[in-house]
RNA sequence: GGCCCCAUCGUCUAGCGGUUAGGACACCAGCCUCUCACGUUGGUAACGCGGGUUCAAUUCCCGCUGGGGUCACCA
């Protein structure tokens, strides 16, 4: 990708925000009725400041749903004007993973075959450090219509002010910008930010789509920058402005954003275009309560992915948590787009909770075919050195044998590795307690008795060593853990006959006979 | 601290005035059984507090408490 205006600096590891901010209100009517009448344009823009965490996952695939199940559209847009840390590599993780969990986008910046950056979509470009003229051209809108203005207030004024507000009021926080320029009449050609100028009476609501309705008073706001004195614009502005030109019908995005809408309303007001719906989503917690970070679990996408779950598994506990349909717990991708909706998403933060997690994704991984379960954990079997092709007919007999005792393919892989490793890894305290010398005679026989079984499969397996136990008046269990230990190397593995069966006469045999 | 949001088992949640407050994860016990899982049966466990409104509040309103978000020329 060469999507490179960013250098080559790595990227930190930022947490996105993806904060949250709730309320009690009822919903408001539904909109679909007017949604139906125009194409839905929801859109997902992160900011390329470090991996894709599963909130802005989570994020991402709401909006995707809500794409989906409308027939509408899913817009990638990159927020990269934070220049110090956006990275070109975070661009890539944030494609990678969307792609990874096959979160499909209608409109934005794509991959080119040849490796560069193209752009698929007519609302672009779509990275926002490449669309500054049509900022320039809106803040000159937004000041003509006297809603925004030029600040000649430098750094050093400002913090001046804010140390005196700390000074006044013990408090660090809370400072707002006094309005130096509000009103001022020149403009000089000097170095300057643009402003929003909040109307100082009157309150700004929405009906938002998750928290119903939320209104703040015009006076608690600020006079927000809206463009940096390099002509860079910030949050504010961009997403407004973008969100305009895009045409985006509906806004959905972390709750922490809640305190930006006012004033991207105001822009949307003062411009005098129609707003669009807005739907908050609250945010994920750590176990503990307290914003989800890295400290607490695994929060990159990508990290799940290298952990062997499935896009799936990932998916389907992301929509569960803060969403949820009855009392149902396991969706397949098509019964989410058909289900969801924002009606149902809570208005509570939630916390993540590994254990459901994991059930969740265990439940996806015994619902993939063989042929798919073996194609997918090939490459977690080559982690461990053992090179099996995914369409190996022994892979594929194998792995739903090992699919409900997986919740990963990492997992898979481990159950699976004795089948293709010759001889198996031995766990040595099993051997040393099961295989003795006793049981070693005792294999030897049962090596004799299924010998010639025909056909070498579990029912005939079974019947024959059944047959020769009730003979010698001994139970299955006297044998069956030596020889499962002779077998997969483990104390612990599938069914007996399972094992043989796909091991074959002739590795089982050897095996008993070691 | 100001502003905003939220509040049902430990966790994710159902509930939208009258329910034995339901499900799932986790946990405990039993069953199944060649081991381990899966599965299955049962169990422990929740409406934060105080006022209203109402014949009736988990549900509606207010306050309190608690938790969270946000107060940048970050997003």
């Amino acid at each position: 990708m060469a999507c490179g205006f960013y250098g080559s600096r790595s990227a930190r590891s930022v947490i996105c925000p993806q904060g949250g901010v709730k309320h009690r209100c009822r919903r408001g009517p539904s909109s679909d009725n007017r949604l139906r009448m125009t194409e839905v344009r929801v859109r997902f823009a992160p900011s390329p400041t470090g991996y894709l965490h599963i909130g802005g996952a989570r994020t991402a695939l709401y909006n995707w749903l809500w794409a989906r199940k409308l027939g509408g559209k899913l817009i990638l847009r990159i927020e990269d004007t934070d220049r110090e840390r956006s990275t070109e590599q975070s661009v890539r993780a944030i494609f990678d993973s969307l792609t990874w969990l096959g979160l499909d986008w209608d409109e934005g910046p794509v991959e080119s075959s040849a490796g560069g950056c193209a752009s698929r979509g007519k609302s672009g470009p779509y990275f926002q450090t490449e669309r500054l003229p049509v900022y320039n051209d809106y803040v000159a809108r937004l000041i003509g219509k006297g809603a925004a203005y030029r600040c000649y207030c430098t750094k050093e004024d400002l913090d001046r002010a804010r140390a005196e507000h700390k000074q006044k009021t013990g408090n660090e926080q809370g400072f707002r910008y006094p309005g130096t320029c509000r009103e001022r009449t020149d403009q000089p050609d000097l170095k300057h930010v643009i402003r929003l100028k909040v109307p100082r009476s009157g309150a700004t609501s929405w009906v938002d789509r998750i928290k119903g309705r939320i209104e703040m008073q015009n006076e608690s706001l600020q006079d927000a920058v809206l463009m940096r004195g390099d002509g860079i614009p910030l949050y504010n502005l961009g997403a407004a402005v973008d969100d305009i030109t895009m045409g985006i019908t509906l806004v959905a995005r972390g709750d922490d954003h809640v305190i930006n809408t006012p004033q991207q309303i105001l822009i949307y007001q003062a411009l005098g275009v129609p707003l669009p719906d807005f739907a908050h989503l609250p945010m994920i917690l750590a176990p503990s309560g307290e914003k989800l970070s890295k400290r607490h679990a695994a929060v990159s996408v990508m990290d799940y992915k290298e952990q062997g779950y499935l896009p799936d598994g990932v998916l389907n506990y992301l929509a569960r948590l803060g969403w949820s349909h009855g009392d149902q717990e396991i969706f397949t991708r098509a019964e989410l787009i058909e289900k969801f909706n924002w009606e149902h998403v809570g208005e509570t933060g939630a916390r993540f909770d590994i254990k459901k997690f994991q059930y969740v994704q265990a439940n996806q991984l015994r619902m993939l075919p063989p042929e798919t379960l073996a194609s997918e954990v090939a490459p977690f079997l080559l982690k461990r050195g053992l090179t099996v092709a995914g369409s190996d007919p022994q892979l594929i007999a194998a792995a739903p044998l090992v699919a409900p005792r997986a919740t990963t393919f990492i997992d898979a892989a481990d159950a699976l590795d004795y089948f293709f490793r010759e001889p198996p890894v031995f766990d040595e305290k099993a051997k040393a307690k099961l295989l003795t010398a006793e049981a070693r005679v005792q294999l030897t026989d049962l090596a004799t008795v299924i010998e010639n079984v025909t056909p070498f499969a579990r029912e005939a397996l079974e019947a024959a060593v059944k047959a020769w136990l009730e003979a010698k008046g001994l139970e299955l269990k006297t044998v069956a853990q030596p020889a499962r230990v002779a077998l997969t190397g483990r104390a612990a593995s599938p069914g007996l006959f399972e094992v043989m069966e796909v091991l074959g006469r002739e590795r089982s045999l050897r095996r008993l006979r070691a």
